[in-house]
DNA sequence: GCCAACGTTGGC
DNA sequence: GCCAACGTTGGC
């Protein structure tokens, strides 16, 4: 199973409407590296879910529950969507700030580039985020 | 194929 | 609101 981070701003998509929704596609993202990362999603795979610009934390732990398969809406072909659902909220949102102070941190892609709204994430820094978030690795 | 100009993201 | 760090576009 692999680990990934998926951003969103709040005011676009948020954990809350994640939640409320009980899944989502996450579509309409454009840039080559990001839909790289989607194109290696598997089913069952877990992805933080970050806020950008605003709380800029990671809120919860989703789920890939479909890979990547094409946008029907797009007629170049490149774009695409997986589909993910929310397991369960951070029980302390990790900020930014926390991570980049996190010496074990320091590699993260998140931190690395910070424009790249879909990140891969190690099993390593998955359980030292999810110590941080108050869930016990999941 | 290079690179200047421009657009976008996202932290601060 | 500003700007750094990218990515994209288009002229040459």
């Amino acid at each position: 199973m692999a680990y990934w981070l998926l951003k969103s701003e709040p005011s676009a998509y948020s954990w809350d409407r994640l939640v409320a929704d009980r899944g989502t596609n996450w579509d309409g993202v454009r840039n080559a590296q990001a839909l790289n990362n989607m194109r290696a999603m598997k089913p069952g795979d877990r992805a933080f879910f970050y806020h950008s610009n605003e709380g800029k934390d990671i809120v919860g732990v989703a789920e890939i529950v479909r890979g990547f398969y094409a946008d029907p809406n797009d007629k170049s072909g490149k774009l695409g969507m997986v589909d993910v659902r929310p397991v369960i909220a951070a029980v302390k949102p990790v900020t930014l700030a926390q991570m980049k102070a996190n010496p074990e941190l320091t590699g993260m892609a998140l931190l690395r580039q910070s424009r790249l709204s879909v990140c891969p994430v190690t099993e390593r820094e998955w359980q030292v985020v999810c110590e941080m978030a108050g869930l016990d690795n999941r």
